[in-house]
DNA sequence: AATCGATGGGAAAGCGCTCTCCGGTCGCTG
DNA sequence: CAGCGACCGGAGAGCGCTTTCCCATCGATT
């Protein structure tokens, strides 16, 4: 770590290394890459010449020969709406995006590899994401599509380039994806509130044009019959908050004899419990409430959600080495992992 | 748009625009870049060439002779525990760091910049971090430091490097940063909470060694005690949940005549408002409750919390404004810009 | 002792781009 | 009409790195 340069200097080059060491730039490089059979001898004089000047490779130069930049993209596909102004998308503020920023990062920093944000909102942007890519500006992208109609991970496999999608995509596509087992999570809920004495049970899912959302019906329907209660009544929310607590007094105006309710996330179940309370219902006493995602919200809801824990940090981090197993042979074929949830079981039901 | 080539063909590159338009490299670059006076004809066939053969720059080969990236690094300098687990870190799960990051890309996308993440632990971490910003992986950083102790903002001064920290550093330091007015913002609740008639406050504060938590608790303090109460009892959390029910419980029990508290941020306002429910005192009407960032948790919470806002998109945007001017202008002289929290209303307090 | 194979290391050719230099054309002035 | 400057566009030199190709060296084999 002797390697102190006055800032402003001209950084050191491998050239400048070769000189020090007396050896060549070509064995330079071969030892900074760990390649071939250099004499021990050299490798160390070498090595030693590498902290004398304090070189660090040039990432751009080595990327001009190599044709790879050492860096993924995590690709962030929404709606039009927000293209101008991405943070007012929501989601950015939502936990979602930073645990699957920290799952990626946990496989990706400990190789040295990059992580480079891109936020596409427009058809356009989508375009032009895609010949950047292609021209290298990663290596490959892993691709959270929030919008079930979006067109990016077809444009992506058009163009053959290396992707990962996180969460299955709308329409069937010859590209690998992570998700977690929607609806065997689902399922797992139904058993849980049949499992607990629940005799009329609800469901608030969520938008019915997402395949996830789509999913956690199915799957919550199927085990609820299978169980014997073909029918369940429910009310759709969008994921957010307040959705959860308007779909709760709705459906509890409905159906006030309601024992137990599934909300297909943490956040909907959170604003449902406090319809529950603003309707004078005790949890669990009197209705039962499951929620999932398990995420903060269901720590901090009162009393503390039961709920499907969905691994999204692993997943993310599952994503990442499918990519670059893909990347590292493009013949690598298209493998989907999907992650069973668990139910933790804490208060609400 | 009609240049659709064949995935896995050669990639085009200026010199197979140059055929096609029927000129040198040289003058190709120059219309691509937007440079110099380019004969508007020649301008337009250039264009027309760079669609036909679907040309996309290379930017390594650019970054190489420009020796600028494109690129600007977000880094994540937290404590060492979580080195090699960097989603344990339960920051990631915070929506501050999505908010950090939309504001940025506000700023950044329409530029075509790219966003890096990196995330650092131990000491070595972020030696070689600096290594590679200095080596160019990056024109500059965003830092957002998360230990009052971090020595990474001193590490990136010393080495010269473009950096501009979101939050004041904990010791004087010659770099830029953004933050906002925490003790205006503490003033501005306390204003609020005397002005609507509390005459017994408390205050549940942040860690002590933080310093925006340090200002919130001056700013309070020095509020109250102008309107003549030059005692408030405080206890301290550590921003999270957990901590503002406890920390809340402990205050209530302590002093049971309170009719007023403010809590140093929302997550902590949200825990503070259940453990207020649990021991029967009615929000605001026995006591009020203000909050601190009008995150979502204010939103979320019963009753929606009154709050101070912190703009913390603005900010980051504003940082990323900061960097640039910095990168383009390496004699920009220090600068922070201080933003104006505002106090908004619910039923809180 | 002569030949062969294996192996280590140097020379040099680019990767795709920018940008300085310089030559060639104009239009304009005296 | 000669001469000057302004301006446009081409040639080409690298930016720092990897990697092929090749030569030299050395130990082993016949």
């Amino acid at each position: 770590m002797s390697g102190e340069i006055r800032a402003g200097a001209r950084l050191p080059t491998l050239e400048d290394v070769a000189r020090v060491a007396g050896v060549s730039r070509a064995t330079v490089s071969r030892v900074v890459n760990g390649i071939r059979n250099v004499d021990p001898q050299l490798h160390e004089v070498v090595w030693h010449a590498v902290e004398v000047t304090g070189y660090v490779p040039n990432r751009a130069a080595r990327s001009l020969v190599t044709r790879r930049t050492g860096t993924i993209a995590l690709v962030v596909s929404d709606n039009e709406d927000h293209d101008d102004d991405p943070f007012m998308s929501r989601f950015f503020a939502d936990p979602f995006f930073g645990r699957v920023v920290g799952g990626l990062l946990s496989v990706l920093r400990p190789l040295g590899i990059q992580l480079a944000l891109q936020l596409v909102g427009t058809q356009q942007a989508r375009v032009r994401l895609v010949g950047d890519l292609r021209q290298g500006q990663a290596d490959g992208a892993v691709v959270l599509s929030l919008h079930p109609e979006d067109t990016l991970p077809a444009l992506m496999t058009e163009a053959g380039l290396a992707a990962v999608l996180v969460g299955r995509p709308a329409t069937p596509l010859p590209v690998s994806y992570v998700d977690v087992a929607n609806d065997a999570g689902a399922a797992l809920a139904a058993d849980h509130l049949v499992g607990r004495g629940c005799r009329q049970v609800g469901m608030i899912s969520g938008p019915v044009d997402v395949p996830a959302s789509q999913d956690r019906i199915a799957g919550f329907r199927r085990a609820m019959a299978r169980h014997g209660h073909p029918y369940v009544p429910a009310v759709a929310g969008n994921f957010t908050h307040d959705s959860g607590e308007q779909a709760m007094y709705q459906l509890h105006r409905e159906h006030p004899g309601l024992d137990g309710v599934f909300v297909a996330n943490d956040l909907m179940a959170q604003g449902a419990l406090m319809a529950l309370r603003e309707a004078g219902c005790r949890v669990p006493d009197d209705i039962a409430v499951i929620g999932f995602d398990d995420s903060s919200a269901a720590l901090a809801a009162r009393p503390p959600l039961t709920t499907i824990r969905h691994p999204l940090e692993d997943m993310a981090a599952e994503s990442a080495r499918l990519l670059l197993a893909r990347i590292d042979d493009s013949e690598q074929r298209v493998t989907s992992v999907i992650f069973d949830p668990v139910l933790v079981h804490r208060q609400s039901a």
